[in-house]
DNA sequence: TACATACAC
DNA sequence: AATGGTGTATGTA
């Protein structure tokens, strides 16, 4: 969408530091083919920096600051901590990419910068920042030794290389097709004051305090942009009006504006709500073999025209155009006549350079931020001294990084051909910071229902578990398990999780006892397995158990695929894309950390939810579940691709069978549970198979009663292989189950999150009595094994738990609620009951539900 | 595999 | 007081 504007200035990077280095590069790569870059840390420096090292690096810095960049001053580089914070501001500014390309006149770039540093120069958010800009600036210095101490000999060579890649780029660049990519101005504050007249001629955005999504063009003369917390918006122009996201009609007003691109380019490629890359060839053809006087450019060009005014026509939104004889291009031209207007590149290769020669590089999709101050920092900053380092580039970065420079510096870009499957799933929320146990757990809770929700929405199942955590300093931390068998149960993600989670905040925590704080907590499931039969041993028995009938074929197989795709329409055009280009990665690193936070993009950032607000909107349960992103919805994936997209495989998937026939619905858990801050009181409805599960399984595996088969599948829980035998199958994931809920439960002492912490690492017994009831007692011998982080199975045992208990309370995951409110309301008994039935798997929610509440009585 | 980073929208 | 969510890709150990 849209965009404009500048962004900031730039500066100096700070601080300094320490030292290692490395570098890096970018790599790029696709799919397919292009794509994206990386850096690399390593590389280079490494080592330990002796003194001599850091001379020399520091050395190096202060040269390059010196040069291009006028804030990097020496004392940052060399981290004099004073000197550092001070600049901190340019340096930082430099990162915050406030509508980057964008420019928007008027808007006084050292003032708006000036003011975002006052508002919020000294949040954690900025020092973040800091340290992160202070690696790239290592990274620079390493990059820029390595250059002067390069050889004539490997300089040389360095230059004949880059030679050859720049008569591979222009090879590439081919005058035969036609493409537009066609974006929204300013789409989500389009549609608002298209709703509301009121707001035309006033400075507004769309978001909240914390983030926005899209500025109108008055809003963004004040440096008001998109990725922008509201705050600093007010900041900069008080006046500035905040008007809520309503995605549901910005979807809607999407899907019109899609119906009319596909007339053009029914294989178009979406690139969210308000973007779209088009092919449009073959229509410029159509209509010039009608005509046989119009030129191709003419053809193109009228085509647009009309394009944009049916937009127009049907939403009363205004959209902007570039034409150009590939997708990279005509998307970079699209942005230049911004509001309202099109832009069409002369197809020949004279014209293509001198567009592009003078353009800055962070205009170029692909490279962000980070690449950008990294180039800068070696002196390339324009496409046309991309172009003139070459010689530099190619020594200094890695093939494919270089080859990606050479690419976009050529305007070519590479077709994916690989079709695109979905790779992983996730969901994360950001929330006031906190370490409290209780609230992560209950978070935690939440995020894994979310997930496994929409994974059976999908019919998704994974086996690698990660577990992201952002902490108050946003740090980032990312862990994960890779488990025997794909999952999609949410019992089973939670124990996972939480075991990860606890150990890594307490390997995190200044001091035993104190956690640390955290911002936001997200689950992804990776290596994915699609398709109905995808089915776990653990879902069908989930599903068993819950719905009693069930499926009963007894296929186990797992994968099909299928899936993925969900929606109708649009899904399956991205196969061809490309994404060629993508990420970089650049700079080294070696601090570690790092977190991501970037900026935002143009206009619509968000996806979706956004935290205040939307914090519990996510599980509203919209039946589609599509509601939050905005690029959900079938879209495909962008890229830009040149060539003429491959065949087009993806049958759009067949949800509709899919979709809900399969056996294993009912299950999830809770999803809701606690959606509102209420006291919601859970029954243990589900017997947990009453009797006593003696289950004396030897650490080993050698399971006295599990009748082990060698390659049977194996079982998500204990991570041995299952019994063939139906009956005996169900015994097993029965009393796998139980232990893994009694484990749960128990809790010794204080640490909570452990212990109920999937099989895997620990295990614990403890006896749960509560209010009344049914209940489910379970005796005798546990021990359990499970996979542990690596894969390898780690024995536990311990002591005959027995549990009783029948209902229990758990106050809302809103985290408001003390613990001490819990309370059982019989009052509401009926609506839980009504709730209870609806998600008949008891089992993941009953021991999640217990395990939270035992740690609300403990730590509240 | 596991983890960190970059990028797009 | 205080900076999003989802997904892809890559390098390195």
């Amino acid at each position: 969408m849209e965009d404009d504007d500048s962004d900031g200035g730039d500066g100096a990077p700070v601080h300094g530091g320490d030292e290692d280095e490395e570098e890096e590069e970018v790599q790029h790569g696709c799919g397919g083919e292009e794509q994206k870059r990386g850096v690399c840390p390593g590389e280079d420096g490494e080592g330990g920096d002796t003194a001599v090292a850091k001379r020399a690096k520091v050395t190096t810095a202060n040269h390059t600051t010196t040069t291009t960049l006028p804030s990097l001053s020496s004392a940052s580089a060399l981290g004099a901590p004073c000197a550092a914070l001070e600049r901190a501001g340019s340096s930082v500014t430099g990162r915050l990419a406030y509508g980057r390309n964008k420019t928007v006149k008027g808007v006084d770039h050292e003032k708006v910068m000036a003011t975002i540093l006052a508002t919020s120069g000294s949040s954690a958010y900025m020092k973040r920042l800091q340290e992160r800009s202070a690696r790239t600036v290592r990274s620079i210095a390493s990059k820029t030794q390595r250059w002067e101490a390069a050889t004539p000999r490997e300089r040389r060579r360095a230059a004949a290389v880059a030679e050859e890649a720049v008569r591979e780029a222009q090879e590439r660049l081919t005058f035969s097709r036609v493409y537009v990519h066609c974006d929204m101005d300013a789409f989500y504050a389009s549609v608002e004051e298209r709703d509301n007249p009121d707001l035309k001629g006033k400075p507004m955005a769309v978001g909240g305090m914390k983030m926005l999504t899209t500025a109108n063009y008055e809003a963004r003369k004040y440096g008001v942009r998109s990725a922008m917390p509201g705050y600093i918006g007010k900041a900069l122009c008080p006046h500035l009006i905040l008007i809520k996201p309503r995605f549901p009609v910005y979807k809607s007003v999407s899907a019109i504006f899609k119906s009319i691109l596909r007339d053009y380019d029914p294989d178009f490629l979406s690139g969210g709500l308000d973007e779209a890359s088009l092919d449009i060839t073959d229509c410029v053809q159509r209509r010039m073999d009608r005509d046989l006087s119009l030129t191709r450019e003419a053809t193109a060009c009228a085509l647009v025209e009309e394009m944009r005014a049916r937009i127009l026509a049907a939403t009363n939104l205004t959209a902007s155009a570039g034409i150009a004889c590939t997708r990279r291009l005509a998307k970079t031209c699209s942005d230049w006549k911004k509001p309202n207007g099109q832009y069409f590149l002369p197809f020949t290769l004279d014209s293509v350079t001198a567009f592009l020669r003078p353009l800055p590089i962070r205009k170029l999709s692909g490279i962000g931020n980070v690449t950008e101050e990294l180039l800068r920092g070696l002196g390339v900053e324009t496409v046309a001294g991309m172009l003139e380092q070459r010689a530099k580039l190619q020594l200094l970065f890695r093939p494919r990084t270089f080859q990606f420079f050479m690419h976009v510096a050529h305007g070519v870009s590479v077709p994916r051909t690989r079709t695109r499957e979905r790779k992983s799933i996730s969901t994360e929320r950001t929330f006031d910071a906190t370490s409290s146990r209780v609230q992560l757990l209950s978070i935690l809770n939440r995020i894994c229902s979310k997930l496994t929700a929409e994974m059976q929405e999908k019919q998704l199942a994974g086996r690698c578990l990660t577990l992201k955590v952002k902490l108050a300093t946003f740090h980032v931390l990312q862990r994960s398990v890779t488990l025997p068998t794909p999952i999609a149960d949410s019992s089973v993600l939670f124990a996972q999780m939480r075991a990860i989670m606890a150990r890594e905040l307490e390997a995190a925590s200044p001091s035993p006892s104190r956690m640390p704080a955290v911002r936001l907590l997200g689950v992804r499931v990776s290596s994915l397995t699609f398709g109905r039969n995808r089915a776990t041993v653990l879902d069908r028995f989930v599903t068993r158990r819950g719905n009693g009938g069930g499926d009963d074929d007894g296929s186990d197989g797992d994968c099909d695929k299928q899936g993925m795709d969900e929606n109708e329409h649009s899904a399956s055009r991205q196969d061809a894309v490309d994404t060629s280009s993508r990420g970089m990665t650049a700079v080294d690193e070696d601090d570690g950390d790092g977190d991501d936070g970037d900026d935002g993009d143009e206009d619509d950032m968000m996806p979706g939810l956004f935290n205040d607000e939307v914090t519990d909107m996510a599980m509203m349960g919209d039946d589609d579940g599509d509601v939050d992103g905005a690029m959900d919805d079938g879209d495909d994936g962008f890229a830009f691709s040149d060539v003429p997209p491959p065949a087009r495989p993806l049958p759009a998937a067949s949800h509709d069978e899919i979709g809900n026939g399969n056996s294993i619905r009912g299950h999830d858990s809770d999803n809701d549970d606690d959606d509102d801050d209420e006291v919601v009181v859970v029954e243990a409805q589900t017997p947990l198979r009453d009797a006593s599960c003696h289950l004396a399984i030897a650490p080993t595996g050698a399971a006295s009663t599990i009748p082990k088969s060698a390659g049977s599948p194996l079982c998500p829980v204990c991570g041995r292989h299952l019994p063939t035998e139906n009956a005996a199958l169900n015994t097993h994931v029965d009393e796998c189950l139980n232990r893994h809920l009694l484990s749960s439960i128990a809790t010794p002492d204080t640490h909570d999150m452990h212990n109920t912490a999937a099989a895997p690492t620990t295990t614990t017994t403890t006896t749960v009595s509560a209010a009344t009831t049914t209940s489910v007692a379970a005796r005798g011998t546990v021990e359990a094994t499970a996979p542990t982080a690596t894969g390898t199975p780690r024995p536990t045992s311990t002591p005959a738990p027995s549990s009783s208990f029948s209902s229990l309370q758990l106050f809302s995951s809103s985290n408001k609620k003390p613990p001490g409110q819990q309370r059982a309301s019989s009052k509401k008994k009926k609506k839980r009951r009504k709730q209870t039935m609806q998600k008949q798997t008891a089992t993941s929610a009953v021991d999640i539900r217990h395990a939270l509440s035992r740690a609300a009585q403990r730590w509240s």
